[in-house]
DNA sequence: TCTATCATGTAACCAGTTACATGATTTT
DNA sequence: AAAATCATGTAACTGGTTACATGATAGA
């Protein structure tokens, strides 16, 4: 059984991770997260920030640096890595690159129940969705482009790449299944229409 | 804004689409998302599953419709689907499978976060999770296999067929960005290092 | 017969989200 | 000077998970 971390939204590896470029007070991570761009592969939400650092003090990642207060601004806590904290976030992230984990995307959830649906409605809601997948890879793709024609270093464009090429396969699957599902020569569409065909018949 | 579904959890999709077919105790429900396969897709929690039970039946989506008692058994409350079950059922698995979702996959995020290792470190990963991907998709073509042996309908196995392809997409993704990593070609890979060899220095 | 596993459910707890609060700065 | 937005944080709520409880059945 594997063991537990104590802390294990993925916002906290974010800010172990900024917390080692350089001590910061929370809402400086939070727009460190957005400006940086991150936040399109870590669920940003600005209340579970404040939870994720509570929760990182309490295990002892980090520890309150100084408190600062300018004008009749609320006070700013800034926080710093601690050992412990340098050492979990590299456990944590070799981790994630090292060991694929198991996961349940949407789409996946949505094929195990597509049965529910009658399969030429199913076809017609996979041909839309592969028109809103066209769209969502060519912003991507140029969101690639104009980053690299303003110098970002491709380094920082890895993520979107994986989320461009994810999306493709996506496509390339999509239309296959399509394809199948419109072949007559597709022995289990047959029995999948049946099955609603009655219900079409007692719900008229 | 988009209107938020009043039960967003995936189980409770699962839920409402195994009691179309016919009234359950939650027990049951369970146990039939396990033996069917579909706890691969959709993530499922014992205790979970009466919350979410709780919260379709306030919701309206499900009614309780009978209560049993067997022995000296706890109660079995069986619930079935209401007609604003059926409609809810229905919407949510066309929008599903209509609109493609921003989503959080963990190696996106080990992605965003990776420069934070020296890249020779990156790249002993990233070998080390192509093993781990060449596994597991093993074991699904096996899984796939033997469940056309048993006689299941393709459209059961259209899910666990997305799944290989998902990771057969990121083997070629991986390996790729570990042959550019290590392209002495690649002009971003020099800074990376050099990042890096600071730190190397200043920690010895 | 003792122990494990199945069958069924409840309750306490915790992580994460939504909503609220409030001074400072910018825009109209 | 009113309105909007930014900067910064707290508090209440709720969804989901872990842990507990307890009778029945099956194996050792």
């Amino acid at each position: 059984m594997a063991k537990k971390r104590k802390v294990a939204n993925p916002l906290a590896l974010a800010v172990m991770s900024y917390l080692r470029q350089q001590p910061m007070h929370p809402y400086e991570l939070g727009r460190t997260l957005i400006e940086n761009g991150d936040a399109r592969s870590i669920k940003y939400n600005h209340g579970s920030l404040y939870a994720v650092v509570r929760q990182l003090t309490s295990a002892g990642f980090i520890v309150e640096k100084e408190t600062s207060r300018e004008g009749q601004r609320p006070e700013r806590t800034v926080y710093a890595l601690t050992d412990a904290g340098q050492q979990e976030l590299d456990a944590w992230l070799r981790k994630l690159v090292e060991e694929p984990e198991h996961e349940y995307p949407a789409f996946g959830t949505a094929l195990s129940l597509i049965g529910a649906l009658p399969p030429d409605q199913a076809v017609a809601l996979l041909r839309s969705r592969m028109e809103h997948l066209a769209h969502s890879q060519a912003e991507t793709r140029e969101l690639i482009e104009q980053s690299l024609a303003r110098g970002v270093a491709g380094l920082f464009l890895v993520e979107e790449e994986y989320r461009l090429a994810q999306s493709e396969m996506e496509s390339s699957f999509v239309d296959d299944l399509i394809k199948r599902i419109t072949d007559p020569a597709t022995e289990w569409v047959r029995s999948w229409a049946d099955f609603h065909a009655r219900d079409a018949v007692s719900s008229s």
